[in-house]
DNA sequence: TGACTTATCTATCAATCGATACATAAATAA
DNA sequence: TTATTTATGTATCGATTGATAGATAAGTCA
């Protein structure tokens, strides 16, 4: 029942692109410096095809935040939870947010998130909750894996889960903060083997 | 020699009163966001007034950002610098962090210059320095006290100092960004006690 | 085929943007 | 007093903002 032959005449572009090319437009300059001219140029889209497709510029970003959400966002905690053994997936974490925020292709450089909390939360309606919703997310999947190394005995039994996945997160917003005010992925790999050992207090 | 009659008509309003007002309003909204009517009103100035005392909309804000830096974003290290023992001194920090960050009266929640460097930097010419400058500086002061410390006696000699100064400011970072996303003074406390036996290893 | 539906582009809207010209006000200097 | 200097307020500039109207294009359906 699913049909491929939709009426009308069909899109030009491709929804996905667009959405990722608008993205990397508000991340570069921010939500409100983002024209609607920049959009247009960065999406490849007349403006009114935009308003068609996604709504108005407000409508367009929530939708950039949860793709950003689904996809870049989430590379670091899939890798920590993908990681072999506790120690191999902090260091992955860690790792990940790095080459996320410094070497990504075509992004710009931090976190998008963290530049939607520091500039539209409480100013564009939607955001707040879905930022807070962003961190409470992360917090849990990663204190998740530390109880599960607990019960298998890879953590002693007072290891404090909430507490460390709360540091680790934290660490990581320190790593894009450095990398957006210039710091190369070089430098911020510095102390990582340091900061392993604090989390996992060995 | 220190004149205190000037010549010409003089000034009606306080420039530091103004500076503080125009830091809240690119605080709260950012500096793209902010137009020159947000900025009269926050500063009950005019905007020939405006630019005639501070030039124009860029200069006013690197100016508000040379302010912070020097004052409220130096809070927290103050208190660091001025503590007792070493431990208070860490407690001493992130306590700062997070009354500056929730409770400061009349300012918006989170850290002007990590809005500064989310949305401005790389956008705004002269802000990337002035950026890369505040995080060096912190890092540097922070360390500065762990090695005294430990020359002291009351470190490790092998205490990591430059790694945990990083380590301090980065758990700020990520209290700023939560800060920001609306947690409660209260919910950043939680993990305090937990946070200071991490940077100080005991 | 012709009716219907959806997408695209050009042109353009009123509103707001950052910034300034100009006249006036309030001080000092001579 | 008059000249000079600096600050203030009104009114307004051209440019850009987000958003839309209307005509046209390209597909499906009967």
């Amino acid at each position: 029942m699913n049909d491929t032959k939709k009426l009308g005449r069909p899109r030009t572009f491709d929804e996905a692109e667009a959405l990722m090319a608008a993205m990397n437009a508000f991340w570069t300059k921010g939500y409100a410096a983002t024209s609607m001219k920049d959009l247009t140029a960065a999406m490849k889209i007349s403006g009114p095809s935009i308003y068609a497709a996604f709504g108005d510029k407000r409508e367009l970003y929530l939708k950039t935040i949860d793709r950003y959400a689904d996809v870049d966002g989430c590379a670091p905690i899939v890798a920590f939870e993908g990681a072999a053994s506790i120690e191999d997936a902090v260091r992955g974490f860690l790792t990940s947010v790095v080459s996320h925020s410094t070497q990504q292709e075509g992004a710009p450089r931090g976190c998008f998130l963290a530049s939607c909390v520091a500039t539209t939360v409480g100013e564009v309606e939607g955001v707040a909750e879905r930022m807070e919703k962003a961190i409470r997310e992360t917090d849990t999947r990663l204190a998740a894996r530390f109880d599960k190394e607990k019960s298998l005995g890879n953590l002693p039994k007072d290891f404090p889960s909430q507490d460390r996945a709360r540091l680790l997160h934290d660490m990581r917003q320190g790593h894009v903060h450095r990398s957006r005010a210039g710091w190369t992925a070089e430098r911020l790999l510095d102390d990582l083997e340091d900061r392993v050992r604090m989390v996992l207090m060995i």
